[in-house]
DNA sequence: AGGCTTCCGTGACAAATGTTACAGGAACCC
DNA sequence: GGGTTCCTGTAACATTTGTCACGGAAGCCT
């Protein structure tokens, strides 16, 4: 698909001027990313900018060896502050970026995102607004590490889910949820069954319902 | 002091033009902090954005009841993204600043801040190159919090002090540290003694001798 | 049906961290 | 010197988290 000034003009209404949307429409790559796919993995580098317009994108953050920690969720008409970070230094991506569900964004070369901050308003305050939310998702993960027990982070983790996704019944293993709140299977199958005990949620086979 | 366009050739040569500097001069206000003090605090309103030029910041997140995680710290040249953020988004600051050290910074006036973006090249690589800085500590801070065991981020963090101070003596109590790294202070004395044990460290009182 | 893999439950134990309680030393003030 | 406060050490115990071992259920393939 090609990308044209109208769809543009429907999806980001009112936070874009037009004449910006008509440079986006020529300069902007559209992309349509399958569930499961990699937008970007540690040591690849970053050569445009991703704007989300649709689904889901897991960022985390590995260790040295295998474990993956969850940082936050990129949704719609999120960017990622790393990549622009990224994008402007010419640095190795830092993180693993994970698409969840089936994903549209639109891929700015890092050319333009540095061109148009000086020319157009309205681009500069969405690149320091973008800063602004993922340094505060950044600040949110810090928080729950840092002072949340197991129990209480895992009911945030299964929460946030739900707003994501717009409903109350997650498919997700035992296994993917320990990876992303880097500890073990059987902490979070022992857990996940004190909040049923609880009546928190609900188990199923791949599938948990919060009530 | 008033600010000198030649003071400022002196301690930011090579990295800003000399326009900007002359500019700097003009708009930027010098100031002197006492270690104790607080550069800023969470909930209040952030106007100006502060270029660190000698001494040391701590940068802390505090959670709902007392206690403050720390970040990172922020020493010569450094500036704060998150008063980046805060200013041009006119938003509550969410984090706390304390000065460690005797601390000489100049304030920019969030108009500047904005305004140098565009005229000065050497501005907009020094803010970005900020933020991206900034975000690596936090994700070097993720890392600790999420994969390592108290006793490794007890040793880090002892190791990181010296670093700032440039010496291999520090002067903190048990109870201070217990802070920073989110925890109590009869397991920091214990996992200390450890360390003195293995002949990591060597305890004094108020100090700590990093071997 | 039989064999295979993946996911889940669970007990038993080990290790790490948090909590409570108390005692002694150092520093300071009067 | 006596009282007070702050800092440190330490024991005992509770709780939380990590690890190992195993068995069973569901699904898939042939």
């Amino acid at each position: 698909m090609t990308l044209t000034t109208t769809y543009l003009q429907e999806t980001f209404a009112g936070t874009f001027e037009l004449a910006l949307l008509t440079d986006m429409a020529q300069a902007g790559l559209y992309k349509r990313v399958p569930t499961g796919a990699y937008l970007i993995r540690p040591g690849e580098y970053i050569r445009s900018v991703p704007i989300i317009i649709r689904g889901s994108v897991k960022i985390m953050r590995p260790d040295e060896l295998g474990r993956e920690a969850l940082l936050y969720y990129l949704g719609g008409l999120d960017s990622c502050a790393m990549s622009l970070t990224g994008c402007l230094g010419q640095k190795k991506s830092e993180i693993t970026a994970l698409v969840e569900e089936e994903t549209e964004l639109i891929a700015i070369p890092m050319e333009k995102v540095d061109e148009w901050m000086c020319r157009y308003s309205t681009w500069k305050q969405f690149i320091f607004h973008t800063y602004q939310k993922r340094f505060n998702d950044l600040l949110g993960t810090i928080d729950q590490v840092a002072f949340h027990k197991l129990d209480e982070r895992l009911l945030a983790y299964l929460r946030k889910k739900t707003q994501s996704c717009q409903c109350t019944v997650i498919s997700i293993t035992h296994q993917e949820i320990a990876q992303e709140l880097a500890t073990s299977r059987e902490v979070i199958s022992r857990l996940l069954k004190q909040l049923e005990k609880a009546a928190h949620i609900k188990l199923m086979r791949h599938k948990i319902a919060i009530l």
